[in-house]
DNA sequence: ACACTGCCCTGCGAGC
DNA sequence: TGCTCGCAGGGCAGTG
């Protein structure tokens, strides 16, 4: 699934490709997930003739800046792919939405399972979707201190705590069990108990493996690709994430275990990763 | 303000 | 081989 990295992979292979041209058409058929403002058939008619001046990532949305003060909000939450091809291209698998451009390119977005949505937003409503959302966590504000200080009022898991996307955005549930891996903390450890220590190695690792990820284009284990179909390299990098009742620890060889946090599947080193301090409930 | 649950959606793999 | 069933989970609404 696109988190942070995933996104800021399509970001890049997006910028030369479309920044500069000129829509020529949208295309939504009968997919719900275009909405915003105004209704479907109202957007076609919006962002027609429009340029395209910018492509931002605000965590895992992207914004598609046009020449008006608007811009295409598209978020891929699970299997949502941008992609672009030539106009006579054959539609996608799970194609749903197409932007034309009058250069005679298309930006396709499909969508498997039909999560993903495209927003068109004002500048003033894009302001307000980032005030929603959490710290950048590549950004410099983002520090240890930070991190502690929030930390300090969350009584609730960590690892639900790092996926809040009201206090950080970005993190999704592949690099959330990375993270929570290099650090060697539990994911279902109370996020106020965790150590001055515990928080350090948590913020380095939050930050070297969204690097990490960003370098090697991101995750590709089902469904993602860049827009020009470049698959990520990152996927054969994950240390615990889906291993969870399957494999061994990387570091230990202890077999992974699989736990459910916010209703996302979890895995972890029990002995890399021990349950201490202060658990949240004693299911180990 | 925060924590938690259920919902959306559908291809895929496991099991029989 | 072909069927059923459960799993995958980001964001959001609703509840406590």
């Amino acid at each position: 699934m696109p988190e942070l990295p995933e996104v800021e992979t399509v970001r890049r292979s997006l910028l030369g490709a479309i920044v500069g041209q000129r829509i020529r058409a949208l295309h939504v058929g009968d997919f719900f997930g275009v909405v915003g403002s105004d209704l479907p058939e109202n957007v076609e008619a919006r962002i027609a003739g429009h340029v395209i001046t910018d492509i931002r990532r605000r965590a895992k949305y992207l914004i598609i800046d046009l020449d008006d003060d608007t811009a295409i909000v598209v978020h891929l939450r699970m299997t949502g792919r941008l992609s672009t091809v030539p106009r006579d291209a054959p539609p996608l698998r799970f194609e749903r939405a197409t932007i034309a451009f009058e250069s005679g390119l298309d930006l396709r977005f499909s969508d498997q399972r039909k999560f993903g949505r495209i927003i068109h937003l004002h500048a003033n409503d894009i302001d307000h979707l980032g005030r929603r959302l959490g710290i950048e966590p590549l950004s410099p504000g983002f520090t240890a201190a930070w991190l502690a200080e929030r930390l300090r009022r969350r009584p609730g898991k960590i690892k639900a705590v790092l996926l809040d996307q009201g206090l950080i955005g970005g993190l999704g549930n592949i690099y959330v069990d990375e993270a929570l891996f290099l650090a060697g903390i539990n994911p279902l450890r109370s996020a106020n108990t965790l150590d001055q220590l515990e928080i350090r190695r948590l913020h380095r690792a939050i930050r070297s493996v969204l690097r990490a990820a960003i370098e090697q284009q991101g995750t590709t284990f089902s469904s993602f690709e860049d827009s020009d179909g470049i698959q990520g390299r990152y996927g054969g990098k994950l240390l615990v994430y889906g291993r969870g009742g399957k494999g061994p620890c990387p570091r230990c060889g202890t077999p992974l275990q699989r736990t459910v946090v916010g209703g996302r599947g979890t895995s972890f080193c029990p002995v890399c990763q021990p349950l201490v301090g202060n658990p949240v409930d004693d299911v180990l």
